[in-house]
DNA sequence: CTGTTAGCGCCTTCAT
DNA sequence: ATGAAGGCGCTAACAG
């Protein structure tokens, strides 16, 4: 059987019962489960012990109808696989202390009529805000204006009055570029994948500002095709036959990474002795599993959630701010660019 | 600036507002807008209007508080990676129609305490229904009686008075040996993960199944550590060693089956033509990107999501089922088993 | 310190 | 066909 309280009334136990059964009013039971202070000690105890008998929780619906904030935030969503999503809930999770804040999670699949049904349920639930999570970080369609904050994570709005958090690609391309160039190599090549994403020209753009910075050209043209690792293996067996001398290869995800990796080791390249790799996105189930394990990029999605889940609620008193934030990204070493001791 | 409703009268409209504008009684306009029938038709229109202008939509809360249902359903999961939860959750809004139901997803991270505090949570905001993901199909804690339906996916309950819902592992197991077997293979080796999980237990169950069924032994015994590819290529290799003459290999995981395909790669011998590999999971990522691609086990799990759902919504008038529902699984086919033309 | 009163926004009898 | 009144469960004024 799915299990439903079968003993006591029915019905689950509201204020007015514990109120009875303690017998006061239902407002001093309120103030006694509030931790008002304007109860006495004796009575207070009696209403706890009437509550815990009761096993009562208080209404959140009447709470919320009565305070007009509901302590909930939508997560709107069209990322399929929750590879952005799930960290991004765990961090705006964080953000808001224990249990203050539910999270209605709505999956939009890609459809903007499924969009507007889930932003449609949310408002008339009545959600203190909405966090609108993208999969890729090209500019997506603005909701518009809406009567509570809403914050754009990972794709930006493509509405300068919106706010948006978005991690900063440029900046990772040109942290992958200088972690290569500090491990001693200066023959650098990017296989990135699909260039109308804004991804791939971003993190191409900082591949060239740390190049820059050092004095350095890329080898050969930077490689676009798609975010595979059926490209990774096909761009590097091309990229190895015209510019053997190569040392060091930016790749734009760990999925073209580890195809790069793979057809290094079919020509007997050794990583990172011959030529270091370094892939994007730290997607830890591709990272550590790699010969060798792949040091990345990682976009710290927790704490974009965390930030983006700030915004939201410090969105009314803070002077409102507006425009796209982008957020910092980390290195993480592992074995394709340091050799194991 | 995050952008919040600015023209008009600073608060949502309410029904209130919208029979004042319409000029009729909050009641006359509550009917209008639900669709009752004893509403005169040019009434109607003018409180229709009135909303329209308004942008009135009702507040769910107030409806709940009212109707004692909220069309809310909680989604309690540990699945940090969110594999299991994302197409549980999509397969749980397929199943309730068009933004019918919405979803609070709380993650408890795998500790006790934090569920706990969710749970709360969940119940305080009168959610009608509560489903349990875990990660694994090893049997959970009970969350005991609750007063709402709780219905427990992939992970089922430890205790029988629940309803739980998990993917049938020792039909996926058989289905996977029977497919080696119907591709010419008899000399057939498994390699698993942790021994500790239900999963490669129930799944070694199936292997023998199905082999038995066949008149087949397994090749060697069957080899059990952790789930990674790290293991599925050390395995591998021994494997080889040992008994040079497997034609076939059920893997626990894709994981552990993309480190036996490096290593048979590595040993020279191919797939599927000298030997043939079937994974397990069917995981997207890591199946359709091996060389080649994968042949796998999927748990269906968007139809788990949508049988869950629909079982904590048909719980109190259905007649009151308990004990764990094994879900059918599903064989996918890719070129790691059959050669491609 | 305690109880009474008045709503939050909505829906539903029941008169009119 | 329309409106007045009551109440879902709770909290925030106020009286007492």
């Amino acid at each position: 059987m799915v299990r439903t309280e079968s003993a006591g009334p029915g019905r689950t136990a509201t204020l007015s019962d514990v109120a009875q059964l303690a017998g006061v009013s239902i407002a001093t039971a309120s103030k006694a489960i509030n931790g008002r202070d304007e109860v006495a000690p004796a009575t207070r105890r009696r209403v706890l012990e009437a509550a815990e008998q009761l096993s009562f929780t208080p209404n959140q619906l009447a709470r919320s109808l009565l305070a007009g904030r509901t302590g909930t935030v939508g997560l709107l969503t069209s990322d399929l696989e929750g590879r952005f999503v799930i960290p991004i809930l765990m961090g705006a999770e964080d953000a808001f202390g224990a249990g203050q804040v539910n999270v209605f999670l709505c999956d939009a699949r890609g459809d903007a009529i499924r969009e507007q049904h889930h932003l449609k349920a949310l408002l008339n639930r009545r959600v203190d805000g909405i966090i609108v999570v993208g999969r890729q970080t090209d500019p997506r369609p603005s909701l518009g204006t809406l009567p509570v904050p809403v914050v754009y994570a990972y794709a930006p709005s493509d509405d300068q009055n919106d706010l948006s958090i978005t991690p900063d690609n440029r900046a990772g391309g040109r942290l992958a570029v200088e972690h290569l160039i500090s491990c001693g190599r200066s023959r650098i090549a990017h296989i990135s994948g699909d260039p109308a994403y804004a991804a791939a020209r971003d993190r191409l753009l900082g591949v060239r500002d740390g190049l820059q910075a050092a004095g350095l050209e890329l080898v050969g043209d930077a490689m676009f095709s798609v975010w595979s690792e059926h490209w990774g293996r096909d761009a590097a067996a091309l990229l190895l036959a015209q510019h053997p001398e190569v040392d060091g290869i930016v790749c734009g995800s760990d999925q073209i990474a580890r195809g790069v990796l793979d057809t290094l080791r079919d020509l007997g390249r050794s990583v990172p002795e011959d030529v270091a790799v370094i892939g994007y996105d730290n997607w830890e189930v591709l990272a550590t599993n790699s010969r060798p394990e792949l040091t990345s990029i990682d976009a710290n999605l927790q704490q974009l959630g965390r930030t983006a889940a700030k915004r939201v609620f410090t969105a009314l008193d803070d002077e409102q701010r507006s425009g796209t934030e982008y957020q910092p990204v980390r290195l993480v070493i592992r074995g394709s660019t340091i050799p194991r001791r």
